[in-house]
DNA sequence: ATGACTGCAAAGAATTTGCAGCAGA
DNA sequence: TCTGCTGCAAATTCTTTGCAGTCAT
């Protein structure tokens, strides 16, 4: 039971470790692969799991914005009007797939940027993001 | 006046030339650049313009939609959490400022990507978008 | 005349907010 | 004890929908 570990991540982030951020933190990182998800999965993939004392839709909304704001989350958005949260925090890219709303993780240096653009007059590039749109082959 | 225009591309695409879509329609495409905005940019936009007969926000939700699906709008998703929409309807990619919401094309063969990963299987790539995300130097 | 389109107002979806009570330090 | 957090319900924002009247063809 890493739930001492979790507890630490979360304080050292200057976060209390409620019994509420301890669950959702368990199920969102303690995972081998990266997970990818709206705030309303999240509630109704935790909440199906849990007899009572339901985690109510707010404090998953809060919970998901402090984790992001640590840094523990980031936020993707992609052709679909959906939200989603990855457990990934590093620089990396992803395919999308718009009919099945599926997101996939590509490891930053599966591609390779060979010519990039000067960026505008008095910025500076903080970051590229790829997102590589599918679809499956049938038709 | 390219009111004549105007209503030959709404008509070739299926769509009646109304009073709305024309005005619209100038709006957006009658411009040397590429244009950005929200639904309620293009409402404050145009409505600010016209005395009377202000055009009904479901009538701009109704066309950007109506002219997305003709194929003469893009919907472009970025950090933010609105959605714009791009008068340049060719695959290119975009520089983002997420402090300013601003949005800047950046024309297809001004990346490279030397590097592409294969899709997963059974899916092929349909198309790629660059995200560029910048801030200002000034700190 | 016949569909298609507009505009209103109501409904819906997603997210935020205010605040009383509770829990972690 | 003292903030910070939770959970409820209400509020907000963005977008869609139903429908009666209007307009393009």
């Amino acid at each position: 039971m890493g739930n001492l570990k979790i507890a630490d991540k979360l304080r050292s982030s200057g976060l209390r470790p409620t019994q509420q951020r301890i669950q959702i933190a368990k199920f969102l990182f303690e995972r081998e692969k990266t997970f990818h998800f709206t705030v309303e999965d999240l509630d109704n993939l935790i909440n199906s799991k849990l007899k009572e004392e339901k985690i109510s839709l707010a404090t998953f909304y809060n919970t998901v914005h402090a984790f992001k704001k640590a840094g523990h989350l980031k936020e993707i958005h992609t052709q679909s009007n959906k939200i989603y949260f990855d457990t990934n925090v590093s620089s990396h890219h992803h395919f999308f797939d718009q009919k099945n709303n599926n997101l996939t993780d590509i490891d930053k240096n599966q591609i390779e940027l060979k010519k990039i653009p000067k960026a505008p007059k008095g910025k500076t590039i903080k970051d590229i993001e790829v997102v590589i749109n599918v679809e499956n082959d049938s038709h």
